[in-house]
DNA sequence: ACAACACATGTGTCGTGTAATCTATTGGAT
DNA sequence: ATCCAATAGATTACACGACACATGTGTTGT
């Protein structure tokens, strides 16, 4: 096997097994990864459009988070306003509830971090963020993630 | 942003871009990216039983193949029969069709992993795969990698 | 014969991509 | 100033992929 084809694999490897662990972890609160970093966002955030939020999202669909968002909606997670400004907006906001879950959520996140830090311990993470950043970084989640290491 | 947050999101961001690009570049010929991994798979083993083939899947979990290899078969892929010997046993086989498809597709993995090796050119690829499999070796996904490892 | 096991399948939920559609706003031509 | 086309944002529909749980069917071992 070509180490092209095998970078290809443990790539793909290590995202499958990331967002079963994290699945896991999070099922017992009722929420999805990809509904988890919705929350995150909005919390960093506060109030964000349907078309914001895409743009920031990394792991998502970011032209069409509708749907992951009427989720979090319908779980009475976070609210959804039409914008009196311009009625083409949707403000995403946070409830109580979703207030409350997304930090439940970045302590898991802290946890999840954490033990990865660990297992990486001894290696070159630093090469490994280079290596990957020349990958992605002229494509959408390339830049949706550079756009979130810009505001952080 | 933590460091291994940073990493957390540059594999996923990896692995949707790598995915997307490989999607389309099959999309021509009308099959998706895991699909093309099952051609692939029977192409170099011949026949494989559906678990078989589940063990050497890393884009699925490979507890359930079924759905997967079931539309391969309804394009007129691949050949499922059952095992004479053992009838809880699948046989799966490319047909004629399914063979030179796989070959295409070998075709195209090529060009997608002599793009990466450009890419990816002066950089330190053997760290991010000490790495990777640093994170996968335990887990189902990079045990099907492993395997798929020893037998090229 | 029957219990235990292995393999395959069915079903439900969620995520993801694309394309088509709907609504609201904007900007230009008249 | 008004109308209309272009644009932007959001929603909907369809297809596929991924995961987990339950079910069905065949085989093995006692």
């Amino acid at each position: 096997m070509r180490k092209a084809e095998h970078l290809r694999f443990a790539i793909l490897a290590a995202q499958r097994e990331g967002n079963r662990l994290l699945t896991q972890a999070l099922k017992p609160h009722g929420i999805t990864p990809s509904q988890a970093e919705v929350l995150r966002l909005l919390q960093q955030h506060g109030t964000l459009s349907l078309n914001g939020l895409g743009q920031l999202l990394v792991c998502e669909s970011g032209t069409n988070p509708s749907r992951l968002v009427e989720r979090t909606v319908a779980a009475g997670l976070v609210e959804r306003r039409t914008d009196a400004e311009d009625r083409r907006y949707l403000q995403l906001s946070l409830t109580p509830e979703g207030e409350r879950l997304a930090t439940t959520v970045a302590g898991i996140e802290q946890d999840m971090y954490t033990l990865l830090d660990a297992v990486s311990e001894g290696l070159e993470a630093d090469a490994v963020l280079e290596f990957l950043h020349r990958l992605i970084d002229t494509l959408p989640s390339g830049e949706a993630l550079n756009k979130r290491l810009d505001l952080d």
